[in-house]
DNA sequence: CTCTGTTATGTTACATCACAACATAATCAA
DNA sequence: TTGATTATGTTGTGATGTAACATAACAGAG
């Protein structure tokens, strides 16, 4: 069994648990995601799903399957890039943590981390210091990956 | 002489020293952000400005604008939210730094502050670790600004 | 296995966004 | 005045994101 297989398969499971289906089309984007190395837009997905499963895909339809698969903690919208990247931690058992992303700016790919606990905390103090609020722990940041970064 | 027209001046001399223009079109897009208590996309400053000013903007200008305007340090993007905000550092003499960004996704208003230095730094160690490298220090966060958040 | 309500997907049509490309006008330096 | 540079006008287009309504697939009750 591949890994993409594996990943899947867990994923479906977990749905299942959610009580909500991992259909054919969603898995289709999913995968699409799961085998780029880098964060892709919602039209780059439609084009890529309908290149190679032969498929039609509408931009409607990946759309509202990504926005299901976000719900379901298997992708996650980057906001800074308007992309999507799938999570890097489908197949880990336990809770997901809210995560942080490191986004090349030059080749869109993305490492999903975990900030310190310390730093995330000393962060969230100066914000309130600020008299705002975190709406989400998620902090995305422009960055050159290594290989950008050398060239 | 009031608050605008003073920092409208400081930024007019800046340009100078810069050996720019800041013309009568660029001014009243500046105008629209000092006056604005919240970051404005692109659209809603061409609206503001052709309403306020019965002008004539294509959207086009504004985008030209804003880009000089960007430039010349006057205005910041705010990537996360895809809007605009008049710097809040104008008439200050010191050099400015690259600032952090508090944004409410409820009304759009804007905190313009800066992380400790310690803090930054902590930040900027652990995504070294993760081998990717900063590109700008300009952070942006997505927050509830304390109106918002009470109710 | 029907029937029925719910969920998923298809289809069409729009509103918005961001900018390329070329044209004209204003400004400046000599 | 002239020529170079800079700013703005104008037109057109590709990309983005979603509303609104229609059909299909599914699941559970009877
Ligand atoms: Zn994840
Ligand atoms: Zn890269
Ligand atoms: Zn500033
Ligand atoms: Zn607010």
């Amino acid at each position: 069994m591949s890994k993409l297989q594996r990943i899947l398969s867990h994923a479906e499971q977990q749905c299942q648990i959610n009580g909500s289906r991992l259909t054919d089309k969603r898995k289709k984007v999913l995968s699409g995601l799961l085998q780029s190395d880098r964060a892709l837009s919602a039209y780059e997905l439609v084009d890529y799903c309908n290149e190679t499963y032969d498929e039609n895909f509408a931009a409607m339809s990946v759309y509202r399957i990504l926005e299901f698969l976000e719900q379901e903690q298997l992708v996650h919208k980057l906001n800074l890039a308007n992309r999507y990247v799938a999570c890097g931690h489908i197949t880990c058992d336990h809770q997901h943590e809210v995560p942080q992303f490191l986004i090349c700016t030059d080749c869109q790919s993305v490492k999903e981390f975990s900030i310190s606990r310390s730093t995330l905390g000393s962060i969230k103090r100066q914000v309130e210091q600020a008299n705002f609020h975190l709406v989400s722990e998620q902090i995305e940041l422009n960055c050159l990956c290594k290989s950008c970064a050398a060239a």
